[in-house]
DNA sequence: AAAAATTAGTTGGTTATTTAACTATCTGTG
DNA sequence: CACAGATAGTTAAATAACCAACTAATTTTT
């Protein structure tokens, strides 16, 4: 059954990745959903280092490096030597990646209210220990 | 909530993924997650379509053509025309794929009792109907 | 039966992920 | 202080995902 349920949550995450990913077709924003993520923690904080970023989104560091190449070509983010370590560089948001935060937020939120209709509070929040704990299971084992 | 719910997602896939490619290192075998996908699909029953397994794995027809490519490659799937619809493909096991199958299986159900530890069989089934309510909820949106 | 629509698979192009090897910088211990 | 080890980021190469456009074969419409 364990095998049932993972099939499950592949295809919940395929689902939020399409819809989002049509979503910024639609209105011909030039984004993924992989530097959406990113976006995401930047709209939160920016100014924070490639390996935080790479935390925060359970990605690799050379994704990371990657990814904000992308993102600078579209002219989102800018790279920045931090002072006190000269081997991190901190990442910005431009005026244009502040802009789209404004636009694209709404959408996620809409997204996400989309997802939960007529899911109670209690069963997503069992269904997250649920998860959690086979996450801890697999990671200890 | 639903964000961090679809954050833990991301999560349980992960770990899933990076302990059974451990796994396959560990045993010098070479095959990703995404081609062990299709070989579990095929270990069921082989001599199925490459859309039908496209349908099973939740990937795109384009990324079946390269994933039995690469199983290809490996000696351990073969394509034959299908004679009732010559459009289609079928896939076959060959015998060291079969052999493969053999090894590989103990290691899946191990991963998957694993993840399974201290989840009773109500919390699974509670979270995949909260899981599918979800999906179903994206999908129609 | 001919034309139109659908389906299976491939190809090309762009984007993303991961491993390994590499550079540069920082930290801690003797 | 020196040097070993750790950390931040980059690069290269292999694997993978996905869209659009394409060919070939089949099914549906008219």
């Amino acid at each position: 059954m364990a095998r049932q349920f993972t099939h499950l949550l592949l295809e919940l995450r395929d689902e939020l990745r399409r819809h989002l990913q049509q979503k910024f077709r639609d209105n011909i924003v030039s984004l993924t959903y992989e530097m959406h993520q990113v976006m995401v923690c930047l709209w939160t904080k920016d100014g924070i280092r490639q390996q935080d970023l790479a935390d925060k989104t359970l990605k690799d560091k050379t994704s990371l490096t990657y990814l904000i190449d992308n993102l600078n070509k579209r002219g989102l983010v800018t790279r920045m030597e931090d002072k006190k370590d000269r081997r991190s560089k901190l990442i910005f948001l431009t005026n244009k990646g502040k802009e789209l935060g404004k636009i694209a937020e709404p959408w996620l939120e809409e997204l996400y209210k989309l997802a939960s209709i007529k899911v109670t509070i209690t069963e997503m929040e069992e269904s997250m220990k649920t998860v959690q704990k086979m996450i801890d299971n697999v990671k200890t084992g």
